[in-house]
DNA sequence: CGATGCCCCTGAGAGC
DNA sequence: TGCTCTCAGGGGCATC
């Protein structure tokens, strides 16, 4: 789930439950994720009011009353299960912890929080909310792809010059934050760019209408709740829907949805799938 | 500095 | 049924 419109649903879903909210008790149930927790994680949780839930990039921001800020990141596999709350039509009670449950925060008002995480390429870490911009995960980020400073002649600027695939600068959270395989994958498609072409050759044109391309995927995937591979569900239970909307992840073999005669094709870039219609993307 | 692999970890699904 | 193999939405880090 942890593509940027994943994360933004999973703030959208957490935000009722915790912004205003305080931590009545926080379980840190393993040491680690990818690094070690900071020291006395479940301590400095305890008691504590968040006061707004956020996103940059792929990360989840909590900003506490104490002025530090929790931040999570979900990782390939990382899930916020709600629970002891209603929500739409349904109510969530507790279910018995989980394997791969791996901190649990109870809400005052009896909500809880879930933060699962079977492969534990998730990470959390506090760290003061005035000096979030040099914390070492989102010193380098670049521009958020869905705000004004990302723009086609930006983009165009960050690829001039680089003789690697538009693919990897696409997947270069430096350069703009928050893509992922799949969103890529996607966002060259609608831009009928080739994943395989040199960075370096795309035009000031084509990276107006591949920055274009950007915004309108994740727009797209956002209002449509992200998507849900395997058996992935938003806090409220409610599957996203985007992946029925994927014009080429995951559709090796498929026809092209432009139905120019094109089969969708798999290549292998830096260790990753990329889907696309040879047929229209050069 | 830029580009390329490797690696962290578990689970699902395919093939035999 | 059970084994082995491949692949998966991320990204830091070592190496060339």
């Amino acid at each position: 789930m942890p593509e940027l419109p994943e994360v933004e649903t999973v703030r959208r879903g957490l935000e009722p439950v915790l912004a205003g909210q305080r931590i009545a008790r926080a379980e840190v149930r393993r040491p680690d994720l990818r690094w070690p927790f900071p020291p006395g994680l479940a301590a400095r949780l305890t008691g504590a009011r968040v006061l707004a839930l956020r996103r940059r990039s792929k990360y989840l921001l909590a900003d506490l009353d104490g002025g530090d800020t929790l931040i999570a990141h979900l990782g390939m596999s990382g899930r916020m299960l709600v629970s002891g709350a209603t929500l739409g039509a349904f109510h969530h009670p507790h279910p018995a912890p989980a394997r791969h449950d791996h901190v649990v925060l109870d809400m005052d008002g009896g909500a809880r929080v879930t933060f699962n995480d079977a492969r534990r390429f998730g990470a959390m870490d506090l760290w003061p909310t005035a000096d979030l911009g040099r914390h070492r995960l989102l010193a380098g980020l670049g521009p958020e792809p869905l705000g004004n400073e990302f723009a086609g002649a930006t983009l165009h600027a960050r690829m001039t010059g680089r003789f690697t695939p538009v693919k990897a600068v696409l997947l270069d959270q430096r350069v703009v934050a928050g893509l992922g395989n799949i969103y890529v994958c996607e966002a060259l498609w609608r831009a009928r760019i080739s994943p395989l072409r040199l960075a370096g050759d795309v035009t000031a044109a084509e990276a107006d209408t591949l920055a274009a391309a950007v915004r309108a995927v994740l727009l797209d995937a956002i209002a449509a709740g992200g998507s849900s591979l395997k058996d992935y569900r938003q806090a409220d239970g409610e599957l996203g829907y985007f992946q029925h909307s994927f014009a080429v992840y995951g559709r090796e073999g498929a026809p092209c949805p432009r139905a120019d005669g094109g089969t969708v094709a798999r290549v292998v870039q830096s260790g990753r799938s990329s889907f696309f219609c040879p047929a229209c993307q050069h």
